[in-house]
DNA sequence: CGTACTTTTGAATCGCATCAAATCTGGTGG
DNA sequence: CCACCAGATTTGATGCGATTCAAAAGTACG
């Protein structure tokens, strides 16, 4: 009897796995500072993050740490699927949860599934689309417009949830924390932005 | 009989695509100006440029256009193959030439192809990694390290061809056309840059 | 030959990075 | 419980680099 279906298993992964991929599912907790992987590394496992937040970063021939991408939630390096070596780090700024599952399995189920490569490639898309929106929003001048694009684009309705403060969420819009902290404060007093238990509240503002 | 296969389709096409997509491939000429789609207009054709320089854009609030991406080669706007609408525009910026398929049979093919499926998706998974590339690249400060980092990442061991000339490739680099002159020249001074025959190569330079 | 575009250079201005320092915060161990 | 520490937050001052506006020169094309 193959190991029973975990039930903290996220409603998107159920939905998007197939079934002999589920019970292959492993859950492990993560906290701030983890290293999930290393650039240059093997990939063996698809990570998922169910929880916290993890910051895909590369680092630059000075030593800087570029910020990739920050994820609250979703697949962490999708590309690993196919890729020999990992190409960015990745770090949890947040304590969370993790879910593993062998690449392997995923790419047999691959082969061997079509409806659940139509449902990856559906997720490619989202994927594609959202980086296409990430490079938009670096493309925009000046903090305010990107922290406005940041909060259309990836908030619900005008919320955005912080996860781990404003500072990884400045490494993510290109911008010094300070430049950020100015920005909220000045859209603030402007009454376009409000403050509320962790969250960026987009007011329609004067 | 179906329509025998275009001598012309691209090595890439004739890899990635079934045959019965393949016969319904389309071939027509792009021009500078054109505009190969909109954004809001309902998809119906994939394209794929295999000649020209085609400049997906957005429209910001203010009317000012936002480069989301340049192509010279390769699908325009793949996630397409779900959407409803466009979320964006396409326009061409060197004149060339175009292919164009039915969504629906490509819809179809990855269905009922499988081998297709782990091809498409394999083609999805190098695009992320462009995007994610194009994001590290406009996270960087400079214009001088983000035109090392696109020639690096996009050029071809150190030779980036030029396309429809360096204002274009402003935009992509999300900098004013003056400072990328500037940064270019400061370059060529430098000796770490030459400029030849509508390439940019990179020298090793002091 | 004229038109439209790119390329190039100059000058003024502005926003952001950077450095610095003070305050606040949550979490730890005594 | 409190002292303490590491990190986040906040505010200030300064300088650099890019934007912006402007204008001239080069170039492709009908």
């Amino acid at each position: 009897m193959p190991d029973p279906i975990d039930s903290r298993l996220p409603e998107t992964l159920r939905k998007l796995l197939p079934v002999e991929v589920q019970t292959l599912c492993a859950f492990s907790p993560c906290t701030r500072g983890d290293v999930l992987f290393r650039q240059g590394k093997k990939p063996a496992r698809m990570l998922y993050l169910t929880r916290g937040e993890v910051v895909l970063q590369r680092v630059g021939r000075q030593g800087e740490s570029v910020v990739l991408q920050r994820a609250r939630r979703g697949f962490i390096g999708e590309a690993s699927l196919e890729s020999a070596r990992y190409h960015c780090d990745a770090v949890v700024t947040a304590s969370g949860e993790v879910v593993a599952m062998p690449i392997v399995s995923i790419r047999q189920a691959l082969a061997a599934d079509s409806a659940f490569a139509r449902r990856w490639v559906s997720m490619l898309n989202q994927e594609v689309k959202r980086l296409r929106a990430q490079c938009e929003r670096l493309s925009l001048r000046g903090v305010k417009e990107r922290l406005l694009h940041l909060i259309e684009t990836e908030g619900d309705a005008g919320r955005l949830p912080l996860g781990s403060g404003l500072k990884s969420m400045a490494a993510e819009l290109g911008v010094s924390h300070e430049a950020l902290y100015r920005a909220v404060a000045a859209l603030e007093k402007q009454g376009m932005l409000l403050r509320q238990e962790n969250h960026l509240i987009l007011t329609g503002g004067v």
